[in-house]
DNA sequence: GCCAACGTTGGC
DNA sequence: GCCAACGTTGGC
């Protein structure tokens, strides 16, 4: 059973559309050095999970857009980087410490789900993102909440299915 | 820009 | 192992 994931980034780092932009749509979830998350991205996030992509730190976060996990995890080599923001000195080939996923986008959602309409929605408000002082980059999304996302943010349930089973090519999984 | 909440670090 | 100090996240 493919579970979906919430995943927060800021979108002036990195947005929806720079996913949507990239080479087959599909970029390496890398940077997160936190050890709970990368606990899910190295144990629990399978290949072919959703992903609700999360535009945080911005004046209105909102849940943008439906993406899948195209690769399971892998050793995150910005952490091996002295150029990159996210080097690690600690990090080694044998002891990668931190872990990335490839993930692919499906489709932008017609209508944001903004957080201010998952706060005041009676079944979203009990979301692991909303709680106060979370921090967490990666989150694991309740199934009672996938259907109400959906249906939010414009995308009937049955059309995100398909969106996930499909193989993800040049195909018309995003028109 | 403010600041509460959190995770991590490091002295002891 | 405790816990104060610190840096970061992220909503507002």
């Amino acid at each position: 059973m493919p579970q979906f994931w919430l995943m927060k980034s800021e979108p002036n780092c990195f947005s929806f559309d720079d996913l949507l932009r990239s080479p087959e749509r599909t970029s390496p979830w890398d940077g997160v050095r936190n050890y709970q998350a990368r606990n899910f991205l190295r144990d629990e996030i399978h290949v072919g999970d959703g992903v609700l992509f999360y535009h945080s730190n911005v004046p209105a976060p909102a849940i943008v857009g439906v993406a899948k996990v195209v690769r399971a995890g892998y050793p995150d080599h910005t952490a091996r980087d002295p150029d990159s923001d996210h080097f690690d000195p600690r990090a080694t080939v044998d002891n990668p410490i931190w872990y990335m996923v490839d993930v692919q986008a499906l489709m932008a959602f017609p209508q944001p789900v903004s957080r201010e309409t998952m706060k005041a929605h009676p079944l979203l408000s009990d979301m692991a993102v909303l709680k106060r002082g979370n921090r967490l980059s990666v989150l694991p999304v309740d199934p009672r909440h996938w259907p109400v996302l959906f249906e939010l943010g414009g995308i009937s349930p049955a059309r995100i299915n398909e969106l996930l089973i499909s193989t993800g090519g040049e195909d018309d999984s995003s028109r």
